[in-house]
DNA sequence: TAATCGTAGGTTTTT
DNA sequence: CCTACGATTA
């Protein structure tokens, strides 16, 4: 576990902690930890009757009540960095510790597999082996996946449907839309996925969805192509992602004793990051949550009251098994086909108020509602369940207090909010404010923010300590920001990790070796089948598959089941037939070895037989010995997994695959992909109106997208722990051309008492220096106008008036201080850079010049200068680049 | 089948 | 402006 990802410190980390406290479970609780429930367990304790669990040490007041609150339903409301994960994960290890439920009566969610695996450790690492049982442990997916093989049938499913991916649906969509005779290019396929997406994310099939939104694609044929796409899935046994959770719902709603039976089942439901929840994983965790019905066999409980040595007695016997999966749901018969209406789920009953559901989110943080995500569920707990606890963490255990001060006047500008102020006992002089600082366009901002990175690196910042490249971060709103500071990286030879990227099994060289494999399990994959037939080149062009495709369809047989009927007739020409007939014989074949031949074995002879490895063997692009590479690493990671099936099944959930997490480097990454991390320092480019906050979230979202971007700004100003530099730009290239932008709003929202506008210590060619602009109007219009008096923030805000005024193409006179900037300052840092690199220049280079070698963005090229680990490479593609040596691997 | 030209679009992302 | 993809052409 990397202390990049930890949420929250554990255990002996524990700020107030001491680790002279002793561990012994027969010590009474500490006086600080004093709810009514403690109180009574330490005097108990003292008696000696029960023991505290050493699990709850640590906790402070108000985790521990939302730990012990387990009868009813429970909101908790979990600041940033206040130790959310923490409380979730020791809710668990109690429930199970006190038999309350078994593992498998439990029900968690999360939104991704990385929050569910670190879940899953954590509880792991609280209560023992108890977790290996809990099976309803994952995310909104893969626990819809779990369900649905259970109950395909009743959706007119097979169990071993397919999971389609995004490429895909894409590419399905695209022929249903040709096959409905409309122009793909006025009717892009893309837009109807979204469609779809939105409506699955509301719960919405085809006949609930609003006519205008009908009508609102392809001539009106919305509702008609999307009926189409549905009965195009189930013809092909798969699923898309949207339909793991509509299904489920309604088999649910469809099955009054499934319905039951996991209702009985559940008796706690926990969820992680509740303000994300789309409105059908709403209705699925509403469903789950209302009291079971008056007939619903409940399974029995386990006795309540057992201490920890209870539970091992009782895990020992293991009855976790036969509650989940001994049971196969007697009576629950195929339901006709109808679709129920959507009404609002759960309503009019109000059994489910004393349902033990536990949410944990905060609403601060919903930065997702542009994909579906509606804050409104969280909003609206309570009335939902009535009588529910809410607690709020508001102590944060994890950055100084000016960040905090900072970050809690920033979104404190929001409305409807439910409200926190979140608070920290750390009181450090040596603290650091936030720092604003100006640049003159995007180049300076990468190029200065490099520098102060160096400079921590090397141990002449402030605290005169060497920071790890590892605990620093550049949060950035869109990922074109990335661009520059990965070129200025490459430049001054820093390391860097560029997090959320395009991931292993989304590569192309993946997704075709997992197409081969698809079609393998699964020969009715028509859409595998389509994706690799002329991968490599077969000389099956378009006209073959899409007479394939007729035949197939007209038969209603799959393609490749097609292929084997055409090959016997005379209907292609020589050429084409007798590509086709070695394409279906070699499948028939693998399918045989399926059975008999260890599933890694077959995958790699699969590889090869299909020309599949040789297509990239020959292949002199740059990209190809990865792309080799990444093939071998997909055959390594199938090991890990009883057979090919149930690799796909994994690969089709779980998208991530992890990277290397060796060397010290700095990440680089968007603000959305940063939620639930923290680093020390933390750098937050591009503060601009129009970028940051977006202008498109403010046209398209009015008000809610404005404060959604400033949760967002929120999130980002939280990740940091000690220190936080925040930019802006006076220039900025957008589309191509310059234009002159004005500072975020979201910098006025600042608290001066913890912002600090920073003083550029090189010069900066004085373009704010006797400003031709006179008095930003802003000095009377701010609020906080009157603390903010340094010169650099009346440079700042200099620029921000003139930028208003003029743009780029008329500011001959600024352009010029540019030049004189460029001149000035950067060239003293990068004589700095070469300073560090040549700290390492008496260690000798496992690279000699000439060496052929293979950079993972450059591609091949030929080493012709080393200078201690930097080397100097003639790319074939890229030209002369210098690169640090740990970024290059021998060709 | 590869190479070249033209055009559209250029926020955020999971599963 | 610059990239990525699709369509057209050799």
């Amino acid at each position: 576990m990397t202390s990049g990802f930890d949420d929250i410190p554990f255990f002996d980390e524990e700020p107030d902690a001491p680790s002279a406290r002793p561990k012994t479970n027969r010590e009474p609780a500490p006086e600080r930890s004093g709810g009514s429930g403690i109180a009574a367990r330490a005097l108990a304790a003292r008696n000696g009757a029960v023991a505290r669990p050493s699990y709850l040490d640590g906790l402070n007041p108000e985790q521990l009540r939302a730990v012990e609150t387990l009868d009813g339903p429970v909101l908790v409301l979990a600041g940033a960095g206040t130790g959310k994960t923490r409380v979730l994960t020791t809710r668990i290890a109690h429930i199970l510790a006190t038999g309350r439920a078994y593992p498998s009566q439990i029900l968690a969610v999360t939104f991704t597999n990385k929050a569910a695996r670190e879940m899953r450790e954590r509880i792991t690492h609280l209560a023992g082996e108890a977790v290996e049982g809990m099976p309803w442990l994952g995310t909104f997916h893969s626990i819809g996946v779990k369900f649905l093989r259970r109950h395909a049938e009743i959706v007119s499913l097979r169990s071993d449907f397919t999971i389609l991916d995004t490429d895909d649906v894409l590419r399905l969509i695209k022929q249903l839309i040709q096959a409905e005779g409309l122009d793909d290019k006025r009717w892009p396929a893309r837009q109807f996925a979204l469609m779809i997406d939105g409506w699955k994310n509301k719960g919405l099939d085809p006949s609930q969805i609003p006519e205008g939104d009908s009508r609102a694609f392809a001539n009106g044929k919305g509702r008609a192509l999307y009926t189409a796409y549905q009965n195009r899935l189930l013809s092909l046994n798969a699923c898309d992602f949207g339909d793991l959770l509509m299904h489920p719902i309604r088999i649910l709603k469809t099955n009054p004793d499934i319905l039951a039976d996991y209702q009985g089942r559940f008796r706690y439901i926990l969820v992680d990051e509740y303000q994300d929840t789309n409105s059908a994983q709403y209705m699925w965790l509403r469903l789950l949550a209302q009291r079971p019905g008056r007939k619903s066999p409940s399974p029995t409980p386990p006795h309540k009251g057992a201490g920890l040595g209870a539970r091992s007695a009782r895990l020992g016997a293991t009855s976790d098994t036969d509650v989940v999966d001994g049971d196969e749901f007697p009576g629950d018969a195929p339901q006709p086909d109808s679709l129920p209406p959507v009404g609002r789920v759960g309503e009019g009953s109000s059994s489910h108020a004393s349902v033990n559901i536990c949410c944990v989110g905060d609403d601060d943080q919903a930065i997702y509602g542009w994909r579906g995500a509606d804050v409104d569920n969280i909003l609206r707990f309570e009335k939902d369940f009535p009588g529910a606890a809410v607690i709020r963490l508001e102590r944060n255990y994890r950055s100084t207090a000016h960040i905090l001060g900072a970050s809690g006047h920033l979104i404190a500008h929001n409305e409807g909010r439910l409200g926190k102020t979140l608070f920290t006992e750390r009181q450090d002089p040596e603290d650091e404010k936030v720092q604003v600082h100006a640049a003159w366009d995007s180049e300076e901002e990468a190029r200065a923010i490099g520098e102060e990175i160096e400079r921590l690196q090397r141990g002449d910042g402030a605290d005169g300590v060497k920071h790890l490249l590892n605990n620093m971060a550049i949060l950035v709103r869109a990922s074109f920001q990335m661009r520059e500071f990965e070129d200025r990286f490459v430049t001054l030879g820093l390391n860097y990790r560029v997090i959320g990227g395009p991931r292993f099994y989304e590569r192309m060289e993946i997704r075709d070796a997992m197409a081969y494999f698809r079609l393998v399990c699964q020969p009715a994959d028509d859409l595998a089948f389509e994706r690799i037939i002329n991968t490599p080149k077969r000389g099956l062009g378009d006209t073959t598959v899409r007479n394939l495709h007729d035949y197939a369809r007209a038969r209603n047989i799959p393609m490749l089941a097609a292929a084997a009927d055409i090959v016997e007739t005379e209907e292609f020409k020589p050429k084409a037939r007798k590509a086709l007939f070695d394409v279906v014989a070699n499948f028939q074949r693998w399918q045989k070895l399926l059975e008999t031949m260890a599933h890694t074995e077959l995958a790699e002879q699969i590889l090869e037989e299909s020309g599949y490895t040789d297509m990239w063997k020959n292949d002199k692009s740059a990209e190809a010995p990865g792309r080799l590479e990444n093939l071998k690493e997909l055959i390594r990671s199938m090991d890990a997994f009883e057979s090919m099936r149930g690799f796909l099944e994994h690969v089709s959930l779980v998208m991530d695959a992890e990277q290397n997490e060796q060397m010290d480097a700095v990440s680089i990454m968007t603000l959305h992909s940063a939620k639930g991390l923290e680093f020390d320092t933390v750098f937050l480019p591009g503060w601009e109106e129009g970028l940051f906050p977006h202008q498109r979230a403010l046209d398209e979202g009015g008000r809610n997208g404005l404060e959604e971007e400033r949760r967002l700004a929120y999130v980002g100003l939280t990740r940091a722990k000690k220190r936080l530099h925040i930019w802006f730009v006076s220039n900025r290239r957008i589309h191509g051309l310059w234009q002159s932008t004005i500072p975020s709003r979201f910098l006025d929202e600042l608290p001066p008492d913890h912002v600090e506008v920073a003083e550029a210590e090189q010069s900066y060619g004085g373009y704010g220096r006797g400003n031709p602009y006179g008095q930003s109007r802003f000095d009377k219009q701010e609020p906080f106008a009157s603390s903010y008096s340094s010169p650099g923030w009346q440079r700042a805000q200099a620029n921000k008036t003139e930028a208003t005024r003029s743009n780029w193409g008329n500011r001959s006179g600024v352009s010029v201080e540019r030049v004189g900037y460029g001149e000035a300052g950067p060239t003293g840092r990068v004589i700095q850079g070469e300073l560090v690199a040549k700290s390492k220049i008496d260690e000798p280079s496992k690279f000699a010049i000439g060496d052929r070698v293979f950079h993972i963005k450059f591609g091949n090229g030929n080493v012709a200068a080393i200078e201690g680990n930097k080397l100097t490479i003639e790319f074939d593609r890229a030209g002369q680049k210098r690169v640090l040596d740990g970024f290059v691997d021998k060709a």
